[in-house]
DNA sequence: ACATTTCTGTTGTTTTTACAACAAAAGGAA
DNA sequence: TTCCTTTTGTTGTAAAAACAACAGAAATGT
């Protein structure tokens, strides 16, 4: 634990606390620490939620099998993130998702169920931690809204330019860099990375975007 | 405001609380009651957002104007719902939806910035309040991850299914009624309502379903 | 009951996308 | 460097969806 106290320390979900706040809150979650490796299931459809799972380093996947064996991946998460927060307070739900870890990952676990049960009124930092949780949720919503803005457009390159538009905005900058590769935009934008590339070709011909790699400048207002 | 009075104290943001402390509440929030009519915008793209809207009576949809014109509904709002909740953490932070009345509606207003700056520590009652939104906004991830599940199946006979499906589930009966008319539908599910149409008919002569109006039958396990 | 409007289903045509197969470029390892 | 692997770009074809236009059904108002 003590390897990782200083990431802890700096997580969004812990934000705000001083050290002997942390240590408290620790002991009062019961919190551990578990390795998993690439290919690992950390959750399964079907499970019943009741830990906030938080990675402290390595990539997890949340991801949903149709029922026709495609398969569909709904966020990508890195160091930071929570994994499947939005379930946990949904007390005794079954998880309707897949957590599988893409990049050998260290997660810090912690039994909310238990400390939420013994402390909620009287544990002092429990308020500030769940207000962390709050401003987490929200921000995880926010980027939902924004896939489904990215996903609702019609056609794909309305799609791109959507996306590269939003891009673009956070980054405040006309010229930015995206985090992921083309096969990983096309599976987020859901589009067939071919032709994909194909519409990122056309668009830097008629001189509306360009491009190199994961370097992107978009040259119009859109 | 008394007119109002159960509406608020049964929705789901005041939930648990004792009428004394509900008053407390709405007082501490400075809450005022707005109506609107269809057509009104009550949050504009670009707002600033500090405050918690719940509807108390008609429908609200959360739209996002694409630039080149198209509209794209996110989430459509009925009774209870907050509008942009998660707008309200993420202080001083734009808005980029539009919250546009669809059918005359009651909104009540909390002006929560002013009240957890005033008493986020005063007042006993701001921790459940907190929870309580922890657990709508928890709610409301949920149904936005089910959404881009659904919309982003590949064919409109797979969003179809996958539609169908989780109602079924949501409903724990094959037999169930639908919240949409066929053209909100083809919205929410991102598809053309003839072209939809069509293959509800294909699925229905097919024998894997078969309805009436908004009264469906799912006959196949999917 | 009748007229009018809204909603739903059907069909043909055009446009867009997915898919497959391959080519070119970039990145690593020996 | 060379070989091999991975990523990205290109093209033709087949499949799917959008679109438009209309017909029939259901709901609504008078």
């Amino acid at each position: 634990m003590q390897k990782y106290y200083q990431k802890i320390k700096n997580s969004p979900i812990f934000y705000g606390m001083a050290d002997f706040e942390l240590d408290r809150m620790l002991e009062c979650f019961r919190a551990v620490i578990k390795h998993y490796e690439a290919g690992d299931t950390i959750i399964r459809s079907g499970d019943i939620i009741t830990k906030i799972y938080l990675i402290l380093e390595g990539d997890v996947n949340i991801e949903k099998d149709s029922y026709w064996g495609r398969r569909i991946i709904i966020q990508k998460l890195h160091e930071n993130n929570n994994i499947a927060l939005s379930l946990v307070a949904s007390k005794n739900t079954e998880s309707n998702i897949n957590a599988v870890c893409t990049k050998d990952a260290t997660i810090l676990i912690l039994n909310y169920e238990k400390c939420s049960a013994m402390c909620q009124n009287a544990c002092m930092h429990h308020g500030a931690f769940i207000r962390n949780m709050f401003k987490i949720l929200s921000k995880e919503n926010v980027e939902l809204i924004e896939k489904i803005e990215n996903i609702s457009q019609k056609s794909i390159r309305d799609k791109l330019l959507t996306y590269l538009s939003n891009e673009s905005q956070k980054n405040k900058s006309n010229m930015f860099e995206i985090q992921f590769n083309r096969q990983e935009l096309a599976d987020y934008l859901n589009i067939d990375r071919s032709a994909m590339s194909f519409e990122l070709s056309k668009l830097k011909q008629e001189g509306f975007i360009n491009y190199k790699k994961n370097k992107f400048i978009l040259k119009v207002q859109v």
